[in-house]
RNA sequence: GUGACCGUAGCUCAGGUGGUUAGAGCGCCAGGUUGUGGCCCUGGAGGUCGGGGGUUCAAGUCCCCUCGGUCACCCCA
């Protein structure tokens, strides 16, 4: 299909009471509601950032020769400004927290997101151009209690909303100095094979040997089995708190493996890098993934540094593993507690002003807006999945009283207008 | 950006080797009950067969192009 009508390559609508999970309105909402909770238990506070962010802001935060930045972005010039539909979060709360000098907000900040983030891939299985990410960041604090604090949210989350079989895969980066001691062992170590390597691997030889790490090329894979390896390079500071962040996670009962050959896509990252797994759910099946990312703030033009971490995570993939879990769906419209209905002008117009009146009462409530049979009217209450009709016709003005049909027995009584209200309240709480 | 598969009613799909007015189930609307839903019965609306071009007396069916969808690569949420 094609035309005006059709949302376009990557994007999808959500809506009122849709079989598939990720275009559920009443999934999102399930979904949201349970994220909020766990962010809240864990005294997180949201953010929320422009979808629109400056060009250079996520060029530089994210890096110039990321597969994100090179070629992902949607990103467009008005004037003399360029600017980004923001691939992720994490720079843009850095640059908030920086703009609004949030450090000076007493302690550590605790924020958590939620929104959409656009990066202009082919779509595939939980892969989209508009996707949304929901996360969090704690930002001011160096400890590695502030990773497990991030990593403990992040289990919840999955925990909370019926995902289990999840992997948590873990490694540490090093930093800023140990870093690139790494690449140049590592460089020197490639370059004899230089000839072996495919062409993606041999370019980010020069420019960023560390990704070739996580080829997925088999024979690259038995070449790096000789590589020198990360952890042999890593700074004594940075391996005490990989050290003291596992054991953290021991205490808390998180399951973890250890994976060195984990690396991230994005410059930013610092010592610890972590990434959620779950297995069936198509081809990525990368649930979440984060890191501490200290170096960040400075990339972006802070004087000072940050310290920091954060995790992201994918909605639509939580959905796919809500599926594959069984997690019980939150699927159909949401029914409502009484449907009007009326026959003839006179009383449309009567049944019209008691409808506000039992919503000022709270209850849901809703009519037919036409002029349709009882048997039409009817019909409609049932697949409004209403508790009660309530019917109101010439025959009911008279006597000012209603008929109350409970839909589920069929059993109908008569009540008189003025106490239909509590009468309908009482039956449906 | 590359590759594979797919594209017929709102939805799920039938439509052997090209041949009369393109079908079903579900859904929607209405009637069967002139004031009563669900079940059942009956009827109705709804289709540029994704689009364009070509072959042919004749194309939903064959060929080419194009657009979209799905999945995979790359990479990532």
């Amino acid at each position: 299909m094609t035309g005006p009508f059709k949302t376009i390559e990557g994007t999808y609508d959500v809506l009122p009471g849709s079989k598939n999970r990720v275009t559920c309105s009443e999934a999102w909402q399930h979904a949201e509601r349970e994220i909020r909770a766990v962010m809240y238990r864990f005294a997180f506070e949201e953010i929320r950032t422009p979808i629109l962010e400056p060009t250079s802001l996520i060029a530089r935060g994210i890096g110039q020769l990321t597969d994100i930045v090179s070629k992902e972005m949607f990103s467009f010039e008005r004037g003399r400004t360029s600017y980004v539909m923001r691939p992720e979060l994490t720079a843009p709360i850095v640059r908030a927290y920086l703009q609004h000098h949030l450090a000076q907000r007493p302690g550590q900040q605790r924020l958590f997101y939620m929104g959409p983030c656009f990066r202009a891939e082919r779509p595939q299985k939980g892969r989209y151009r508009q996707f949304h990410q929901f996360g969090a960041e704690i930002l001011g604090a160096d400890d590695a209690r502030a990773d497990a604090e991030i990593i403990a949210v992040m289990m919840a989350v999955y925990e909370a909303l019926g995902v289990g079989k999840v992997t948590l895969r873990l490694n540490t980066l090093g930093n800023s100095e140990s870093r690139p001691r790494y690449y140049e062992a590592l460089k020197a170590y490639l370059v004899p094979y230089a000839d072996q390597l495919t062409t993606t691997s041999r370019e980010r030889l020069d420019r960023n040997p560390l990704r070739i790490l996580d080829t997925k090329v088999a024979h690259e894979r038995d070449l790096l089995h000789g590589a020198p390896r990360l952890i042999d390079f890593v700074d004594e500071e940075s391996r005490t708190h990989f050290e003291i962040l596992k054991e953290l996670l021991q205490d808390l009962g998180l399951p973890y493996v250890e994976d060195p050959f984990l690396v991230r896509g994005l410059d930013y990252y610092t010592r610890t890098a972590f990434e959620l797994e779950h297995y069936g759910i198509g081809a990525q099946s990368a649930l979440a993934g984060g890191g501490r990312y200290d170096l960040l703030a400075t990339l972006v033009g802070s004087r000072q540094s940050v310290p920091a971490v954060g995790f992201a995570a994918g909605m639509e993939r939580l959905f796919l593993a809500m599926d594959d879990a069984g997690s019980v769906s939150q699927s159909g419209t949401m029914p409502v507690d009484v449907w009007l209905i009326s026959l003839g002008k006179k009383a449309e117009r009567n049944a019209f002003k008691l409808l506000q009146v039992l919503r000022a009462a709270g209850l849901r409530v809703c009519c037919d807006l036409g002029s349709r049979s009882m048997k039409a009217q009817m019909r409609l209450a049932n697949r409004a999945g209403a508790r009660y009709a309530v019917i109101i016709a010439d025959r009911e003005l008279e006597t000012g009283a209603a008929q109350v049909k409970d839909m589920a027995s069929g059993t109908q009584t008569t009540q008189p207008f003025e106490a239909l209200a509590k009468y309908l309240v009482t039956r449906t709480s």
